[in-house]
RNA sequence: GGGGUUGUAGCUCAGUUGGUUAGAGCGCUGGCCUGUCAAGCCAGAGGCCGCGGGUUCAAGUCCCGUCAACCCCGCCA
């Protein structure tokens, strides 16, 4: 035995062709089928690169056919045997099929219980089992595919970014909590009682400071950390390319985000993408899509028929015009096979984002109206809808009367389910767009007090400075976001670089200067010793691998991802821990804990 | 914090208006088979119907609670 300490293994599983008949070989890997045939047993050996048939013969060497008959699927075994071609029995259909390899040598280096679920991509596993056994679940091919691509990736985008002056810097995993934002990951000082770290929930004012710091071209592909509730996109650690660069304005950052993106498609997809990419104002995003993340994969675009309606006797659309709302309509061409059923259906979504309801007409094949709403318009009303919506027989319409946000969360959403639905979407496309012009602040009507959209360190476009102190929802920033099929890609922006503009930020925000000085008095030294202009963006590794990928799961190219309520359902995390431990860091539990099993 | 979906064999699921002994496919175990291709044929084992209450002569099925996973709203500078 001690097969490991002798042979090495000369071939990976994926490798051999016909070429290769007559090799003596030594493979390593996972028992991926055995197929036993009454003086013959077939085994399928696999590794990451791929697989081969193994054949055991009673006719040629009895005592090893007699061995490979305790084989069980997931054993871990080495083998040295003969390649062999297949002959006749070639088989097309895998990348290994001209050749099989007779075994003369077997070792089972690790039998392997019968797994709670078998490995292979066609068998469908409840998805928190998979998590559970993740050790498992990451042996199966399409996982394997995944993890690969996010590997090409990470190349990618590191070789670009070096090829371009970029450094790849690092920062603290151990910072300090900030007042704005997310809620913070922390973590407790033993040296300093009472005191806590957090964890960044991006490297945000460190890649500043390497700006200040006269760096220039600065990246990192870093963990992000966002103590939030999640969703199928949203874990609570997250991979960030985080990119900063200096003297530069925002074309600088689109150029250099589309060529990066050109060259990761190319590599990891063999795709050429269009650059560059659309671009669109979040006003006109927002109008158009209802969304600030517009998928571009497919039409059926908003249109705003307040002032056609605004007198008409319909309450529904005069009262949320007269009380400062809006009404807007989505035109579905050929709709009007859909029942009354899928009509009500359709309600329930926009309902989900505050709407009251969901208005809708459909014209029939004789020019008349069938809606609910009909009798309460003139004819030159309706007359004049169906030319604002280019409404056509048999097409239907749908209408949101309510406050501007209400009309895009309800409409932007309603036109995501009907182009999922009704199968407008092309899988294949890939739509990137930038969205830029974000506001700056926003109104908190909970904490009666104005909070930056972005962030506190964005700076508002030059003109509007001026505006902070008379109009600050008036004040648009140098901010943008890269979106792509309907997802948020990234974000970013031209920053603060003069002390004076971020100290009144801070003051709009409610900051006192004490508190400016102790959240952020290292920063304000900083623009007050020669700061460059800057800017920069960061961008989701994660959800840029779901897109290389086409999964809808965030959890599916993460290896270890945590589950809807943050936990880990390998490892158990979070769990409690020692008293000791506790004493250590200064904490003390409001009540006894329920002990959960490390 | 709120709304929704799911939970039955190791896995994926079926299980009618509440009614006899809870089924199927895959997997597993054993047998047969020398050209299979994530084989085929035969046989067998395998069930806390998530958990706890309740209604009922009778509950996998109805009701209440609870746990877990998932999806969404809020939240995510």
């Amino acid at each position: 035995m001690q097969f490991i300490t002798e042979l090495k293994r000369t071939h990976s599983a994926g490798q051999l062709r016909g070429v290769d008949a007559g090799k003596e070989v030594v493979l390593m890997g996972w028992v991926k089928a055995r197929r036993e045939h009454g003086g013959a047993t077939f085994v399928d050996l696999r590794d990451r690169d791929g697989f081969t048939q193994l054949r055991f013969d009673q006719s040629l060497n009895a005592d090893l056919y007699e061995q490979a008959k305790q084989i069980r699927p997931e054993f871990v075994i080495a083998v040295q045997g003969r390649v062999e071609s297949r002959g006749e029995m070639i088989n097309p259909e895998m990348a290994t099929g001209e050749i099989e390899v007779v075994v003369q040598r077997l070792e089972i280096f690790n039998a392997a219980k019968t797994p709670p679920f078998q490995i292979r991509d066609d068998v469908e596993v409840n998805e928190d089992l998979r998590l559970r056994y993740r050790f498992l679940d990451l042996r199966r091919d399409g996982m394997q595919a995944i993890l690969k691509t996010r590997s090409q990736t990470n190349r990618a985008v590191r070789e670009h970014l070096l090829d371009h002056g970029f450094l790849e810097l690092e920062t603290p995993i151990l910072t300090k909590a900030t007042p704005e934002g997310a809620r913070d990951y922390l973590v407790p000082s033993r040296i300093h009682a009472g005191s806590f770290y957090a964890l960044p929930q991006s490297p945000q004012l460190f890649k500043q400071l390497f700006m200040v710091a006269g760096y220039e071209r600065y990246f990192q592909i870093c963990k992000c950390f966002r103590d939030e509730d999640l969703r199928a996109d949203r874990q609570p650690e997250f991979t960030q390319i985080d990119i900063e660069m200096s003297f530069v304005e925002p074309e600088d950052i689109y150029a250099m985000v589309e060529g990066m993106l050109k060259r990761i498609f190319k590599e990891v997809k063999g795709l050429d993408i269009d650059t560059p990419f659309k671009r669109y104002t979040y006003d006109e995003a927002m109008a158009r899509y209802g969304s600030d993340k517009p998928d571009l994969r497919f039409g059926l675009e908003l249109q705003d028929v307040s002032d056609v309606v605004a007198e008409c006797g319909f309450s529904v659309f005069t009262g949320a015009i007269q009380s400062g709302g809006q009404v807007k309509a989505l035109r579905l061409p050929g709709g009007g096979d859909l029942s009354r059923g899928q009509i009500d259906k359709l309600a329930d979504v926009v309902k989900i984002y505050g709407a009251k309801g969901l208005a809708w007409m459909r014209k029939k094949a004789d020019g008349s109206w069938q809606s609910p709403f009909a009798k309460q318009l003139s004819e030159a009303e309706r007359a004049a809808i169906e030319a604002r919506l280019g409404i056509e027989a048999e097409d239907v319409a749908f209408f949101v009367a309510d406050k501007p946000s209400v009309v895009a969360a309800s409409l932007g959403a309603l036109r995501l389910k009907l182009g999922q639905q009704l199968g407008l979407i092309d899988k294949d496309a890939y739509a990137f767009c930038w969205v830029t012009d974000f506001p700056s602040f926003e109104y908190d009507e909970e904490a009666k007090r104005w909070v930056a959209i972005h962030h506190p360190f964005t700076s508002p476009r030059r003109a509007d400075i001026s505006l902070m102190e008379t109009d600050p929802g008036a004040v648009y920033a140098q901010a943008y976001d890269v979106v792509l099929n309907g997802y948020e890609l990234g974000g970013g922006s031209i920053r603060i670089h003069e002390e004076a503009v971020q100290s009144k930020v801070f003051e709009l925000l409610g900051l006192s200067k004490e508190e400016s000085r102790a959240k952020f008095g290292f920063l304000l030294d900083a623009l007050s010793y020669g700061t460059p202009p800057h800017g920069g963006i960061a961008l989701g590794m994660d959800r840029l691998i779901m897109l290389l990928t086409g999964t809808d799961n965030i959890r599916d190219v993460i290896a270890f991802p945590k589950t809807l309520k943050a936990s880990c359902a390998m490892t158990n995390a979070p769990s409690s821990v020692d008293q000791l431990q506790l004493d250590e860091v200064h904490i003390a539990l409001k009540r006894a804990s329920t002990p959960v099993e490390a």
